[in-house]
DNA sequence: GTCTATAGACGGATAGAC
DNA sequence: GTCTATCCGTCTATAGAC
């Protein structure tokens, strides 16, 4: 954690920090792309422009590799905290807008990468439904107040979770290709509909 | 060495006919279970009983193995038939009646194990989005007559695609073990929402 | 049809020079 | 910190004996 204080010298923490970087980037968009059986380290290294002993000198293995990718970027928390801090009203389209605008923009959100590892890949599993448990499952119940929260809850996770798979993993259209305010203006009343409204028969 | 009289006849194929059905159905299973490129033709060989170079024998490539594993069930079309024979009333239960009674009895159903593969491979995503295409979003534009049918038909896809993979592939409770009338009663009503509701602002 | 043996390639990970 | 060299395991697929 050594600062970058010296005044007049902006110079680099270590030249070893921009390998580091780079690796990490690469790792990021590889993962996302192929999942974690799909993507190689050899591969990571080759496109970072290193070599692939690199790779496990800084992150020891290839799992570690994964876990730094998945590092979620600053912006991204206090997002989530927004979604929820509106209350229950407006919170279909709040929860559809931040998602697909996040992963529209696709940097390091890590959900693209764990959702397309965690069919094959038992540890993304696990991280995926405890990030669902935690910032959706949780938040949700909390706001809730009927018998049926955790069902309510679920309902919403299967809207989010099949809007992720099919415009960023699977890739069905028109979905895949539809404009932001397009999604939020559907799915955003469905949602809200699963929370609040009339419970099933 | 008995008959072996006539040219013409096979006389007793049946030993190696065994074989390649004992093979087919470990397959499903463990393709359905690990996905295309978590499975190995070797653990197929080994859960099946026979030696790994029987497998090659009879399908010729791990891609041909995984064809021949996704071929339907007769019972299937048939079913998905029924689905839209009915018109758009109460088409959006039917739907997910037959998609999730069908899927928990996990019998040759190859949607789960398409749904696993998809993220990572390449050919399983194509046939998912065919599939989909063909007997979804055809069938349901078909029977509907608005100038958004296809936006419907896709948040159509969307919930049955994340009830899938929250039920089958991820297994994110409550929706996991939820039993099939609940699921029923929830999602029915909001994927009919999804098509006869008024259309987004 | 079934098995043994193996080719040929690839991937994760380590040791050690510089 | 960076690279070379390599070990070791696993995988798909093939050749050929029986």
């Amino acid at each position: 954690m050594a600062e970058r204080s010296t005044a007049g010298r902006p110079g680099r923490w270590r030249s070893g920090a921009e390998s580091r970087q780079r690796i990490l980037e690469t790792a990021r968009a590889l993962f996302r792309q192929h999942g974690f059986g799909g993507t190689t380290v050899r591969a990571v290294a080759t496109e970072a422009g290193v070599d692939p002993a690199m790779v496990f000198y800084f992150f020891g293995t290839k799992q570690g590799l994964f876990s730094a990718a998945l590092e979620m970027p600053p912006h991204v928390p206090p997002a989530i905290e927004a979604v929820f801090e509106g209350g229950l009203a407006g919170v279909g389209e709040r929860l559809v807008r931040t998602l697909v605008e996040n992963m529209d923009r696709s940097d390091r959100s890590p959900l693209a990468t764990l959702t397309r590892s965690a069919p094959t890949h038992d540890q993304s599993q696990a991280l995926l439904r405890e990030f669902i448990a935690r910032e959706i499952t949780a938040r949700l119940t909390a706001l809730l107040d009927t018998p049926d929260a955790e069902v309510r809850a679920g309902m919403v996770n299967v809207q989010l979770l099949g809007l992720t798979v099919a415009r960023y993993i699977v890739r069905i259209e028109p979905i895949a290709s539809a404009p932001v305010e397009e999604l939020v203006a559907r799915f955003g009343p469905v949602v809200q509909h699963c929370l609040t409204g009339p419970p099933a028969a």
